[in-house]
DNA sequence: CTTATTTCAGTGGCACTGAAATAG
DNA sequence: CCTATTTCAGTGGCACTGAAATAA
């Protein structure tokens, strides 16, 4: 008698969207964790790489803008990416100081494959939603970020 | 020349919705708990508290599986809720092993605080967001849930 | 001097694996 | 025995605050 989980069919109070991004997070980082661990990348590899990925030469800083952490988190990130040589760091030629990041041939093949099992996932997940609102949730989502982009700049001054 | 962040208008690959997701999570963790701090309370311990409202006395194993995370994990969330006055536990009377949680006044109370930090949060999230499409991010997301809470049992076995 | 970036150091929340004891 | 639950112990990824040095 372990397993007594059945309905109790009450009308439960429909959880905020807030809590239902919450779980949902919880539940993506997991699965990812565990599926991303065959390709040797955590999940904070895979968002920077991501991150990086068509918008070559950005600053620690700006990375860790863009992935809504601070920068100390982010170098940590970095330098373990550096290490195995998935992404190259040169100082810019106008600042010495900044040190701008681009992916390496060996992050990109990495990164790829990242993708696919990624892609595998979200078609897991997905099943269940008709393709044109997968579309719309994107942007919504997509909006939001911008949102929460705009808290983060403004908290870090 | 620090925040040189400018346009570069060049169109780049829509990132697929898990890298969405992934960071909208970040940076909501990252808003509520700081502001949840004010309330005393952790992201995770909102979780659990949510999690337990409305659906009164449930097993440590039956929250874990509702919140994606290990009996492990949710061991520390609800000893720690429970210390706090915030839970009360009891020993189910058809299984002496089996311990049920369920909210005390003051977990009802401080819940209530936190969920309107979290309406206040979801207003200037959803802010560019129609009412209408609100709900249906909101499906979709419950959805995708629900396929996770399939791959977390799974695995827990 | 002021501001942005990089980076070192320490801290902590939170989820994990492994293993054990208990109850049905 | 077998299964589910609870719980202890140790580990680790990952983001945090604080503070310092450097460059424009």
């Amino acid at each position: 008698m372990a397993g007594v989980e059945h309905g109790e069919g009450g009308q439960r109070p429909e959880p905020s969207l807030v809590y239902v991004i919450g779980r949902v997070s919880q539940g993506i980082r997991r699965e990812l964790r565990e599926r991303l661990s065959s390709c040797g990348l955590s999940v904070a590899d895979v968002t920077t790489l991501s991150v990086l990925r068509g918008r070559a030469c950005l600053s620690n800083a700006q990375l860790a803008r863009r992935a809504l952490i601070t920068p100390q988190s982010m170098i940590e990130v970095l330098g373990s990416l550096e290490q195995r040589g998935l992404v190259r760091r040169r100082a810019d030629p106008a600042n010495a100081r900044i040190m701008r990041a681009e992916l390496t041939a060996a992050g990109r093949r990495v990164l790829a494959r990242a993708d696919a099992v990624i892609a595998a996932l979200e078609d897991e997940l997905l099943a269940g939603v008709a393709p044109q609102r997968r579309e719309l949730v994107r942007g919504c989502l997509v909006s939001v970020m911008d949102e929460l982009s705009r808290a983060h700049e403004w908290r870090a001054r």
